[in-house]
DNA sequence: AATTTGATTTAGAATAATTCTAAACTATGT
DNA sequence: ACATAGTTTAGAATTATTCTAAATCAAATT
């Protein structure tokens, strides 16, 4: 898919908007870059593929996106060990599991309640906004799924 | 405390040797900056207050023993969004909570079973040997503990 | 006790992801 | 049409971390 669908393309344009941003071709590729093949990219990798499809696109503007898109919530940045930062456009609460053979990163669903429900270990004092819940270990023989 | 405790420094000549390496006096400070001030200080802070008890020891060695301790298990790596590292030296069960106006990190206790209940959301095939739990927010007003 | 061996420490260079800078470009509102 | 402000771009700068190679140290062996 070279285009985002218009459901897409006017959450992008809304979200941008009530962020005060404009919405641009450079942020509309990136995006469909993103939703398009969801498997937690890279920045370089985002740089990639989306210098595919406008090769005149600069690294530092894909940062520029990437951070827009991260500031208007449609995108969630995902840090696992030092490595280099991926990107995930899967709103939906879920957990993030990493295979230590493969390096792959996969989402887990997680019922909205569980997650809300983590949050119970905090004392009082704490006040959380949000919660990342990371596994890691590898996928049990053959099912690469 | 300038100086390990008789049962610190069994654990971490034990754990070394465990892993085939050996204690040196690097490594024993530096494990006892760790223990001394739990604040998950990262590389360079360690780096610090090492150096203002043992001022010739390098940042190279200072990453060289982290890196032992890691590998040996008696501190593990706090990542937070792409921050520097930190070290923890807590071996109990617990997750982190980030909080957004100071920068800090505590240590919040979690029942080991339900730590190992997070796994429960995982399918079948995912088999993770290790959870990590980060929440993110602020302390309420007052408490700085 | 001297010697070999291998691990460790060290300073500094190298790397890699990300951020910054300043100029060019684009779009929008007046 | 014009001013203003946001965006894009290439390349430089930054920063945490890793790498390199030489020097040091300690354990094991002769």
């Amino acid at each position: 898919m070279k285009t985002l669908k218009q459901m897409d393309r006017g959450a992008l344009s809304d979200a941008l908007d009530h962020a005060g941003q404009r919405t641009t071709p450079q942020r509309e590729m990136v995006f469909s870059v993103l939703l398009d093949e969801r498997n937690h990219p890279t920045a370089d990798e985002v740089y990639t593929r989306t210098k595919s499809r406008m090769p005149t696109i600069s690294m530092a503007t894909v940062y520029n996106c990437l951070e827009a898109l991260v500031t208007c919530g449609l995108v969630k940045q995902v840090n696992i060990e030092r490595e280099p930062t991926r990107y995930c456009p899967n709103l939906a609460p879920h957990a993030h599991f990493h295979c230590r053979e493969t390096g792959r990163v996969y989402d887990v669903p997680v019922p909205s309640e569980m997650m809300k429900g983590l949050a119970q270990v905090l004392p009082g004092e704490y006040e959380a906004d949000s919660v990342e819940l990371v596994f890691r270990g590898h996928l049990a023989k053959g099912k690469t799924k």
